[in-house]
RNA sequence: GCCGAUGUAGCUCAGUUGGUCAGAGCAGCUGAUUUGUAAUCAGCAGGCCGGGGGUUCGAAUCCCUUCAUCGGCUCCA
């Protein structure tokens, strides 16, 4: 007998070899309808495996994530066998499940071709197979009959794969006519994979290695209702109508053009508006933490990134020198503000007393992306980074880490940025021949950056072996309104750069020390910062940062010298107003400012001329009421300063 | 950079198998309308069908090539 101990720390005993699936039985028969996998001591299993152990056990329904992973996994399993029933021969490289569903890497021959057309055709012979109620079995197999078997088929994915396991720990996975390397865990059977949906494929290198042979990877998701593949597809649509691209857009906001090149974006007059406003934000918080703004051009000779270390890694990558009519001198366009900000540093010699200094600039950077990579503005070739350094001494290291973090908090605040978690990245744990920096100062500022966010109590993962070579770092990630994962801010020290550029101080021993430095950038870029800020609102941004808060409507023409009047009011109060004077019918003028984006629409007639007031619409709330002009213009000028104080204080 | 898809007026899209196929709606312009809480009406103007080659009597439609965009992969100082 086993004891089982349930969620809820009751204990029941059962047979030795009792599974997952029985004992849901046990419980009830609509419980073991709906369960689709379990955890055993905290290892996900199959719930058909025997359990011959006392353990603790947890049975997972849809809701769970180690049922969907399950459900998934077992999907894209099915989805390699109906390949393999369409496309004899297709080798097969990794099936793995992924936040929303799976992919399975094939490759299908070298003249074969699968396009999305093709995906219909494979999403209908799933169903048909799903249909069969084919179980997933499981079979533990040694390392030789593995390579034999996968050997005999041809299949060199799965035989690399086999020969980096440990012998003993491999397992098999067949259902209908599919059997697969794999360590599961899977659904009792196919039966419960009633929606189907492929959504993609792409190009994926086994592996990871672009050096390597690119596989075909198709994307699919799976439900076990119709409804809930219904619901996830109007997710995406959401998600669409949310493109930073589409409302920029629509939103006059920014533009491309071929002809000024590919990912060098345009800003219009209303995104320039909006991002200066954000600039102007940081400005002043930046100032009231004692930054010092500092400005730098956007060339500098190829020998100051020699110096800084960029030009040997990403040199050959990026736009090529510019050169001059001066033999022998080039120039590049700057990749990085960094080192321009060391050469002021180094402008005059540094007192211990005076660190930490900060320098802050809006620069604007170029790299040469990849042309595959270039995305909206999340992915550009030119960008404006709100870039800062810090040179401080070791002992303000965490300090600084702290204030830094404060202002980002500070900022993702005020922007309505409420969930973010952050990312600590260290170095690898056995392998320090790749960084640069003695140990000591290593330790220092990893410990440094963990206590600082152990103090802030941020939420966080640490990841060794991510940490850039030239120091640790701290990312952090926002999640957006419809819960999606953007990462935005950073904040990384650099013991290279010092070095290089060969920074110094004169300590209270009246020796030379090296400074630490700081990067830090709570936007990221300006350009990134929008677009997230665009599809985190859908277009509707804070009051006190879009670009246009009112417009006025007047019923007829008659009433366009009182619109005026509004107008000129709002305007002297700073509030952002203007007015629709075209011959449209009201329903027409509050149709078109809506699709805008306004917060605010004053319909103006007969009514409100006579009695000087307003009738007031806000966005997406439709008529609120006639209001005194007057008290209008407090009402709004106290929603911006409400806004703007909230974004002082905290 | 790699794999796949897409590319028709400012925007969103129609254009069956190559033969009045260069269209619609919105936006724009002109005029009428003077409007009361999410689309007033009419007229006009707008495109070498991404660019360049080719096949054909004939190409938006087929082929090649190039550029750009989209979905991924790789990369991201």
């Amino acid at each position: 007998m086993v004891n089982i101990t349930f969620p809820d720390q009751s204990v029941r005993k059962y047979e030795d070899g009792i599974t997952g699936m029985d004992i849901a039985k046990s419980i009830s028969n609509s419980l073991a309808r709906e369960v689709l996998s379990i955890s055993v001591n905290g290892e996900i299993r199959d719930l058909t495996r025997p359990i011959y152990e006392d353990a603790e056990i947890r049975l997972h329904k849809w809701d769970d994530d180690e049922a969907k992973h399950a459900f998934w996994h077992s999907s894209a399993h099915l989805m390699a066998e109906a390949i393999e029933a369409l496309y004899p021969g297709t080798k097969f490289g990794i099936g793995p499940s992924i936040e929303n569903g799976f992919y399975y890497d094939v490759d299908p021959g070298d003249d074969v071709v699968i396009t999305d057309a093709d995906l219909p055709k494979i999403e209908k012979k799933m169903k048909e197979l799903a249909a069969r109620k084919s179980r997933y079995t499981r079979e533990e197999i040694s390392k030789k009959n593995a390579l034999s078997l996968f050997g005999k088929k041809g299949d060199e994915y799965k035989t690399e794969l086999i020969n980096d396991l440990e012998d003993g720990t491999i397992s098999l996975y067949s259902h209908g006519n599919f059997t697969d390397l794999c360590r599961g865990p899977h659904l009792p059977d196919t039966s419960p994979i009633k929606a189907i949906k492929l959504l993609n494929v792409a190009g994926a290198y086994w592996r990871g290695d672009e050096k390597r042979k690119q596989l075909t990877r198709i994307y699919g998701i799976t439900f076990p209702k119709q409804s809930l593949l219904e619901e996830f597809l109007e997710r995406i649509e959401k998600a669409k109508q949310r493109d930073h691209r589409k409302i920029g857009k629509e939103l006059e906001l920014f533009t491309f053009s071929q002809k000024v090149g590919q990912g060098l974006p345009l800003w219009l007059p209303k995104g320039a508006q909006l991002r200066e406003r954000l600039e102007n934000f940081l400005k002043n918080v930046q100032k009231q933490h004692g930054y010092e703004p500092v400005i730098t051009p956007h060339i500098g000779l190829k020998e100051l990134y020699v110096t800084s270390g960029h030009y040997e890694k990403y040199g050959k990558d990026s736009f090529q020198p510019i050169s001059t009519p001066q033999e022998g001198e080039e120039f590049l366009l700057k990749p990085m503000n960094c080192p321009h900000h060391c050469e002021i540093y180094k402008s005059k010699p540094h007192s211990y007393r005076e660190l930490p200094v900060r320098m802050a600039e809006f620069g604007t950077v170029y790299r040469y992306e990849q042309s595959g990579e270039l995305h909206g503005l999340t992915r550009v070739r030119g960008f404006t980074q709100d870039d800062a350094h810090i040179f401080c001494r070791p002992d303000q290291l965490k300090e600084e880490f702290i204030k830094v973090i404060d202002i980002i908090h500070h900022i993702f605040n005020a922007l309505d940025f409420k969930d973010y978690t952050t990312q600590v990245s260290l170095r690898d744990k056995e392998d320090h021949s790749k960084y640069i920096g003695n140990d000591e100062n290593w330790e220092k500022a990893e410990q440094a950056i963990l206590e600082a966010v152990e103090e802030k109590g941020l939420k966080t993962n640490v990841e060794y072996g991510e940490a850039a070579f030239y120091g640790p770092k701290l990312d952090f990630m926002v999640r957006d309104a419809i819960g999606r994962k953007w990462q935005l801010g950073t904040i990384q020290v650099d013991y290279n750069l010092p070095e290089r550029f060969d920074l110094e101080y004169i300590g209270a021993d009246n020796q030379k020390h090296r400074p630490i430095m700081i990067h830090r950038a709570p936007f990221g870029s300006m350009e990134r910062f929008v677009a997230v800020l665009i599809e985190h609102t859908g277009g509707k941004f804070p009051i006190w940062l879009t670009p246009d808060q009112v417009v006025v409507l007047p019923v007829s023409e008659k009433y366009h010298d009182y619109a005026e009047k509004v107008s000129n009011l709002l305007n002297n109060y700073d509030i952002r107003t203007l007015i629709d004077e075209r011959s449209e019918k009201v329903g027409k003028k509050i149709r078109d400012n809506e699709l805008k984006r306004i917060p605010y629409l004053l319909i103006v007639g007969e009514k409100e001329k006579e009695s000087g007031t307003v009738s007031v619409r806000r966005q997406g709330k439709g008529d609120k009421g006639v209001m005194k002009l007057d008290d209008f213009a407090t009402l709004i000028s106290q929603e911006v300063d409400n806004q703007l104080k909230f974004i002082d204080t905290i």
